[in-house]
RNA sequence: GCGGGUGUAGCUCAGUUGGUUAGAGCGCCGGCCUGUCACGCCGGAGGUCGCGGGUUCAAGUCCCGUCACUCGCGCCA
């Protein structure tokens, strides 16, 4: 007989009813009547309950371990009656009367409870990951990132892909985020930079001839967490095509996608391949008050400002003539909310931050509030009819300088949705984003500079950069974003020195300044190269998204808190001199 | 760096207008219980009310400062 399990915590049935077996596992739950003791023993595939009662030595040794402890049981398998059978257990029409005992290791009083999902604070979870991973659902977590990312392999090589591995010390750019920095020993006083993403080395792996190349890869930033992003680390589906437009890496990339959460969805809806709306990002920031579009929400904005200028509602039209503009949000079938509905999103509109929302209600087709009274019955007629509403619908304002107005429209936009519980339930809504500006003006230095990635071909190429407007320039640049999540942001890339220089003379960069920072790759694009493009979904974020989790942590093995510790292995932590020494660093500490 | 929220037992939280000895559930420890599956019942231990200062006869409660956690902004080509 095996030593430790002849079956998994998940495998008995009716059938072995009768058998001799053994299992191994944690001691889950204990349910102790006096002369008749239960235990849930769990491993990785499931429970089985173990029953012992006092003529048992068995029973002695469960009772007095702690949950959590490992144990391994031999026993016989016995049917349970009609009665006890326990429905929500795939083995929960028979149990184990124990047998031998083998206390395999015993635990300590938890910190934390493995058997049950209740919340506990991060700090406890994360200092004592393999706890928390024990739990159901981070247990499932863990093992569905495994299967999307062995899915999204699997479909990566069907579409020709193929998988390389690039440095993970690499040099420094002095563009993007701020690097992780590694001293090297060989040379004092120079630094290895931890890729942020293998942006250089895929571009170069096209140079080199090889087609099509794609990666799980890990990046490094040194940029501060959010709910959706982990500091520190995180893994891309990184990859990158040859000879191939706009149409030809979305052509290759929807399939995978939608294929994967496809596979995975679980009877929630997924746009097909193919069908993935386009949106133009100045677009995009109109409709739907930001480059990362939720389309489950139905609601779309509507720029209004013509129709305030020189309106009774003097406020609004006073913005309208400094240059501000004015944006409105349909809150349909409002018409029976209390006033109060209205004045709180307006309190919660300050809250964030803004200067206020303004709202008209409209019951019947009879307009109610202060802006629809000044601004009159007719102009709130037309007003309706541009935004396309009926008669019982009521309409947010947010009005401002262009960029917070449209900032305010689009949280306005969420939130109205939210609160109206518009937001379509279980569906995957993907679209590109596309038309991305190639420059924007720094107001703080006064200058132009790249809005995006620089290495992106600038729509009309050498052409455009030389006769056009630099802000009115379009590049081939696309985000990838799904329910409002960005997972990736992809370009066309510039693969022609000549325009590269001019690009970055547009942004204020000599010849010389270029050939220095970029050296690797403008030196290979002079023997030969192919014109190619790519993007790199991130995939704790897409993992996130088909776990519907709301936290990204949840989705990691063992992720570092906000702060970019990780507080299970005390990182990061102080050296040895001697370290320091062999590295020709000192360390100043901050006065 | 900035803004919002939170901070009371190991954990989740309650604590009224400032008023006597700060409570509940879960967990822990002890006892009872032969069909439970979030088992049940009885008892017990466990508190710098985040920290510092202030107002007051009296502060968990009010004021000021500070720290931690968390969400967001900045940042993330």
């Amino acid at each position: 007989m095996h030593a430790y399990r002849t079956h998994s915590c998940a495998e008995l049935r009716l059938g072995n009813v009768g058998d001799t077996v053994r299992l191994s596992g944690w001691v889950h739950r204990k349910r102790d009547h006096g002369h008749l003791l239960f235990v849930d023993l769990r491993d990785h595939h499931g429970i089985t309950q173990i029953v012992t009662d006092t003529d048992s030595p068995a029973f002695k040794t469960f009772d007095r371990l702690r949950l959590e402890s490992v144990v391994t049981v031999a026993g016989e398998v016995v049917a349970r009656s009609a009665e006890t059978v326990n429905p929500n257990l795939a083995t929960g029409e028979i149990e184990v009367r124990a047998g031998e005992v083998t206390v395999q290791s015993e635990a300590a009083e938890l910190p934390m409870p493995v058997a049950t999902e209740a919340d506990y604070p991060e700090e406890i979870r994360l200092k004592y990951r393999y706890l928390d991973l024990r739990r159901e659902q981070v247990h499932a977590n863990i093992m569905l990132r495994s299967a999307v990312i062995a899915s999204i392999r699997r479909r990566m090589i069907d579409q020709g892909f193929t998988e390389f591995q690039t440095p993970i010390l690499t040099a420094s750019s002095p563009e993007g985020a701020r690097d992780y920095l590694v001293p090297s020993r060989v040379h004092p006083g120079k630094f290895y930079a931890l890729p942020q993403a293998p942006q250089m080395f895929k571009q170069l792996i096209m140079v080199a001839g090889f087609d099509r190349y794609f990666q799980i890869a890990p990046c490094f930033r040194d940029e501060d967490a959010r709910a959706d992003r982990s500091p520190g680390e995180f893994y891309q589906l990184d990859f990158e095509m040859s000879f191939v437009t706009q149409d030809d890496v979305f052509e290759a990339i929807e399939p995978v996608l939608s294929g994967v959460f496809q596979e995975f969805a679980n009877g929630r809806t997924v746009t097909p391949a193919g069908e993935y709306p386009r949106i133009p990002y100045k677009e995009a920031l109109l409709k739907y008050g930001t480059d990362k579009p939720d389309l489950r929400n139905p609601l779309l904005i509507t720029d209004v400002g013509e129709h305030f200028k020189g309106s009774g509602f003097g406020l609004f039209a006073g913005i309208v003539d400094k240059g501000g503009v004015v944006r409105a949000i349909p809150a349909p079938a409002t018409a029976g909310k209390s006033r109060k509905f209205f004045d709180d999103m307006n309190e919660w509109a300050r809250s964030e931050g803004f200067a206020g929302l303004g709202y008209a209600t409209r019951k019947g087709g009879e307009w109610g509030g202060p802006i629809a009274k000044n601004h009159g019955d007719e102009g709130m007629a037309r007003l309706a009819e541009a935004m396309g509403i009926g008669p019982d619908d009521g309409i947010f304002f947010a009005a401002g300088q262009e960029e917070d107005a449209a900032r305010l429209a689009g949280a306005a936009r969420t939130r109205v949705a939210e609160q109206l519980g518009l937001i379509e339930d279980g569906a995957f809504r993907f679209c590109w984003i596309v038309d991305f500006p190639m420059y924007e003006f720094n107001e703080d230095q006064q200058k132009i500079d790249f809005s995006h990635n620089p290495f992106s071909m600038p729509q009309g190429g050498m052409d455009a950069l030389e006769s056009k407007d630099p802000l009115e320039i379009l590049a081939w640049q696309y985000d990838i974003v799904c329910n409002g999540v960005e997972l990736s942001s992809g370009a066309i890339r510039n693969h022609r020195p000549d325009i590269m220089y001019k690009a970055f003379e547009i942004a204020g960069y000599t010849r010389e300044e270029v050939d220095t920072n970029f050296a690797g790759m403008i030196n290979a694009f002079k023997f030969g190269a192919p014109p190619h493009g790519g993007s790199a979904p991130g995939i704790d974020r897409i993992v996130m998204l088909i776990a519907d989790e709301p936290n990204i942590r949840e989705v990691i093995l063992f992720p570092m808190n906000q702060k970019a510790e990780d507080l299970m292995m005390n990182a990061p932590s102080e050296v040895m001199p001697k370290q320091l020494k062999e590295l020709n660093i000192k360390v100043v500490q901050p006065s």
